[in-house]
RNA sequence: GCUGAUGUAGCUCAGUGGUAGAGCACUUCCUUGGUAAGGAAGAGGUCGUCGGUUCAAUCCCGAUCAUCAGCUCCA
């Protein structure tokens, strides 16, 4: 039979060979390496036999298929040291996912599995890994393997085969246990060198909170030491940039019970960040003929009847109040404000685009155990922005926001991929009309064509009144974050009447596209913090420079100078204590301060600071006015 | 909301069935020092909250609240 490799080479080999021998007949590295081949698309344990012509493509820990394979395994040898030391545990689902793998497990009663339990897990781990059993595919029929769940008494797996009536079965085995398992798996334990377990968390069988709760383990695996070494060093990295955490010790904002859970304080320095990010944006709509509004915290209940959100999202909605016998909403969104604004006067195709924005402030109920320092909050306000606009303008709009969008990220240092979210098949999903649907995503696609966008299209991602673009951006240190997104309505227009008189003196429903580059000050706060790990650029720092004279003699020179920068708009500390510098220079780095300007006794007599760049250190001696046009060229964003 | 873990000084964290401790921060004094922490003294706690067990509870038990890790939900 002919196998075709991925480069196209076509070599014959006997029916009935197997992946490994294969991947022997290339080389002998190869082989020790195969996790698995994707044999004409569906993969394969390297054991299995190949009986008709394919296309191959052998699977290391390089692919992304091959991690797969390889954490899936690793769940497997977990459950496998489960049972031997928790006899009578009941196994639900234990699937790779991103970053490791998880196993949801259901601990016969008065068991409890907690994190100090993990380590003597993992060391039943290493063993099972040194005994290097195999993994053996089993194919089952359906009854047997009915009959072997039943016997072992896992109503979890008997309910999984309960919709596997007409698909293939298959069992996977290694050493004492055995899994009802699609595959595929690597040949045998030994090649699990390094298992790391990593939490312990409570999870809904089948992700349904009406039913039973089970204990999910979360771990990882890498053939290699310093692969788990690293994958250490990166949470790590990642904790320590954690925002809660800089939030606290940079004094950025803060989340008191006695104000409210889920309901975050910004703080001076945090205030700080936030006014100059709005400003950014603010300067950056004025550009591009936004025009600002500002709306109240609380709306009419009417409002929110009529755009339909209203009693659709009552549940995240905190519960209306009387007042006067009309109700009043904590505004959970600002639409229908800016709707209101459109329509507080005549419209003619001639005022239009109308873009309308607003940092507005609105209100959603978030569950207690949701609430997580500034990600998830119960209040929190939005770069708003509605753009009113004739269909045939929609095109540019949407440009115009895509360009404002990217404008943001790239400002940040955030590489951006560009997901369109447009409509499925199933038509109850969404409102508006069908052929304007067809038209906007199109036009979207048009437009990110045009533009050169890496996009890539998620179906039946769109919001119910509209297709959206969605940005997804990767943080300084690879993380993926969902920003910004720009949505199409056309279900709001028909709802709000909204009108324009066109050039044909008929009435007509503009488009509305809603759009919001940061998405939440608070959320997109807390990406930024552990994007820069609390090292904010100089225009964006809360404290952009400290002038630390050497002793107590040069106060003046420098309190003179720490003026002169804020008369300049700087944002200047001035420490003036009787500290040594050394210590001085500490606290400013603490605080991760951009800049030092040190002035000793000869700095003090040439006109010249001692400049000292946070992170890097000393960097000499500069005269004042050159350190100033330095700071004036980082001003600018 | 659910499961689990945690809750001791402003922060980070020790500790004990017999009225609580460190480092940093804070206050005062001394020190005037050239690129990541000079010295001394002082002040600071209803040991998250409420109940129970006990002669005695910060410690044991229960409830509750908050935080964290997940789950569920998210215009």
């Amino acid at each position: 039979m002919n196998i075709t490799f991925p480069d196209g080479n076509v070599r014959q080999f006997e029916a009935g060979i197997t992946g490994l021998e294969i991947a022997k007949s290339i080389s002998e590295g190869l082989a020790r390496n195969a996790l698995g081949v994707i044999v004409n698309g569906i993969a394969y344990d390297v054991s299995r036999p190949i009986i008709e012509d394919a296309s191959l493509r052998i699977i290391t820990w390089n692919d992304d298929e091959g991690k797969e394979i390889f954490w899936h395994s690793t769940a497997h040898l977990m459950a496998e040291a489960l049972e031997s030391l928790y006899p009578g545990v009941k196994f639900g689902i234990g699937p790779p996912i991103e970053a490791g793998f998880y196993y949801d497990i259901d601990l016969p009663e008065g068991t409890k599995i907690s994190s100090e339990d993990l380590p003597k897990i993992e060391e039943k781990m290493r063993e099972l890994v040194k005994a290097n059993n195999e993994y053996k595919r089993i194919e089952i029929d359906w009854d047997n393997a009915v009959a072997y769940f039943k016997e072992k008494g896992d109503e979890y797996k008997l309910e999984l085969l309960d919709g596997l009536k007409d698909s293939e079965i298959t069992f996977y085995t290694q050493g004492n246990f055995t899994d009802l398992c699609r595959g595929t798996h690597v040949p045998s334990t030994g090649f699990i060198k390094f298992p790391k377990l990593l939490s312990v968390a409570g999870a809904y069988w089948r992700g349904d909170s009406s039913r039973k709760q089970l204990t999910r383990i979360y771990g990882i695996a890498f053939p290699k030491k310093d692969l788990l070494e690293e994958f250490l060093k990166q949470r790590e990295e990642a904790e320590k940039r954690d925002h809660k955490k800089l939030g606290r010790e940079l004094k950025l904002f803060m989340i008191n019970p006695m104000v409210g859970g889920g309901l975050p304080v910004w703080l001076p320095n945090g205030t700080t960040v936030r006014r100059t990010l709005e400003a950014f944006l603010r300067d950056e709509q004025k550009k591009r003929g936004y025009q600002e509004v500002i709306t109240p915290h609380l709306g009419n209940l009417e409002l929110y009847k009529t755009s339909g959100h209203y009693p659709y999202y009552a549940e995240s909605q905190y519960p209306p109040m009387k007042i006067e016998e009309e109700e009043y909403l904590l505004k959970p969104m600002n639409c229908p404000h800016h709707h209101q604004v459109y329509s507080s006067e005549p419209r003619s195709y001639k005022d239009l685009p109308v873009r309308l924005a607003e940092f507005g402030t609105v209100y959603r109920y978030e569950q207690s155990g949701e609430l997580s320092g500034l990600s998830r909050v119960r209040g929190f306000t939005q770069d708003d922005a509605h753009i009113y606009c004739m269909q045939d303008q929609l095109k540019d709009e949407i440009k115009n926001v895509i360009e404002l969008t990217q404008k943001v990220f790239t400002t940040f240092g955030m590489e951006v991929t560009t997901r369109l979210s447009f409509r499925d098949d199933n038509t109850e999903k969404y409102g508006g009309d069908i052929e304007l649907w067809e038209r906007a995503q199109k036009e979207i696609k048009e437009v990110a064509d045009e533009m050169e966008l890496s996009y890539f299209i998620g179906e039946g991602e769109a919001a119910f009144y509209g297709p959206k673009i969605d940005f997804i951006v990767r943080d300084a240190i690879g993380r993926k974050w969902q920003l910004g997104t720009v949505q199409v309505d056309y279900v709001m227009p028909e709802r709000f009447q909204l009108e324009y008189t066109g050039a044909d003196n008929q009435k007509h429903r503009p488009v509305i596209i809603h759009r919001a580059p940061f998405g939440s000050m608070e959320r997109f706060m807390s990406i930024l913090i552990e994007h820069y790990a609390g090292n904010f650029p100089f225009w964006l720092a809360p404290v952009q420079v400290s002038v630390l004279p050497i002793t107590d003699a040069l106060n003046g020179v420098a309190s003179d100078l720490a003026e002169k920068l804020k008369s300049l708009n700087y944002r200047v500390h001035f420490d003036g204590r009787s500290e040594k510098v050394q210590r001085k220079i500490a606290e400013s780095e603490q605080k991760k301060i951009p800049y030092c300007l040190i002035i000793g006794k000869r700095e003090a007599e040439n006109g010249q600071v001692a400049l000292r760049k946070h992170g890097e250190g000393d960097k000499g001696a500069m005269a004042i006015e050159d350190v100033l046009e330095m700071f004036a060229g980082e001003s600018k964003v």
